[in-house]
DNA sequence: TTCCCATCCGGAGAACCTCTCCGTATCGTA
DNA sequence: TACGATACGGAGAGGTTCTCCGGATGGGAA
């Protein structure tokens, strides 16, 4: 990929985050180039649709998320390290103004590497701390109450409310 | 009103309710028009926005559901009682592709009454149950989880079993 | 039954969106 | 330095939301 390819994606990428978090499903593709400072025609060359773009979002992001899950092994508290984990689920999937969880509890393809690599780590933590639930229902559940959460943004403690709300079952 | 304008009104709220089961948040107030057979303008007088039909739509619907929770107060089982209630609102939200859970779950005044009609029965149902959840929470999550199923809507059993996690800790 | 007017209708147009196409620009290799 | 493959970008097509105002009409009063 040429320079001047490469630059402008990397700007797309950030323009794409800035505007989805002010705006969430209402960002602009248009603006989003005018942000980034590129034609239409260079952002939809880089990214065919809104989704790409948040596909391309969520990835860089799942590694993270995934890291950090795996740091979370070790915890001497099982039940603990998988509250923690969930929690940090939820408040990646608030990001974007609920973006994140939309496109994860969505059918989109292009996200199987993340929903794979999401689940694995999901079902270590889960299987230490002896909670037999299908994970991708846990996940799913944990994705859909960060959304909620986002729906009223000011309330701030409101994810952990709901979040003690559905993992009250877990050791 | 004149007859005309109620006519055209009532037609307006059946297209709506049509576009908005097909298409979800994608449904286009012009096509809305167009299969209520009105011209834009129409539809605008009497709605002065998407928001609007949805609150007049979601407005409609919530009468049955209250009708539903009072007559389970009869109930025999008050924990049962109170889950085949929340499953009726899962139900409810799941209308027109999860979109009655996202207006539900947001801030708009013009649902303000809704909300506390669906309050006062959750309230009772929960106070006889012997729930002492923060009934606003528990609708919530309720909600969250109905639209999350609506998110891959090929899994019909999705509901019942996110649900079931979700009120596990319940009576 | 007729008339009149307040109420209602509807569609052209403005401004924005998504998305494409193709003439122009430029990066990078020879 | 030159050239061509790769990349750019913006005009335009077709869609959306939303408004405005000239025309239509429901219904009440005479």
């Amino acid at each position: 990929m040429r320079s001047d390819a490469r630059q402008n994606r990397d700007r797309v990428l950030a323009a794409a985050r800035d505007e989805f978090t002010a705006h969430g499903a209402a960002a602009s593709l248009n603006k989003i180039a005018q942000r980034a400072g590129v034609g239409p025609g260079t952002l939809y060359r880089h990214f065919p649709s809104a989704q790409a773009l948040l596909v391309a979002i969520i990835t860089e992001d799942v590694a993270a998320l995934v890291d950090h899950g795996r740091e979370l092994l070790g915890h001497p508290s099982p039940g603990e390290a998988l509250r923690i984990w969930l929690r940090a689920v939820a408040v990646h999937a608030t990001a974007m103004r609920g973006l994140v969880a939309t496109e994860l509890l969505g059918a989109d393809p292009a996200l199987a590497e993340c929903h794979d690599r999401i689940r694995a780590v999901a079902g270590e933590l889960s299987e230490r701390a002896g909670v037999r639930d299908d994970v991708d229902d846990l996940l799913a559940v944990v994705s859909a109450v960060a959304w909620a959460s986002e729906r009223l943004p000011g309330d701030p403690g409101r994810l952990d409310r709901l979040l003690t709300l559905v993992t009250r079952g877990l050791p």
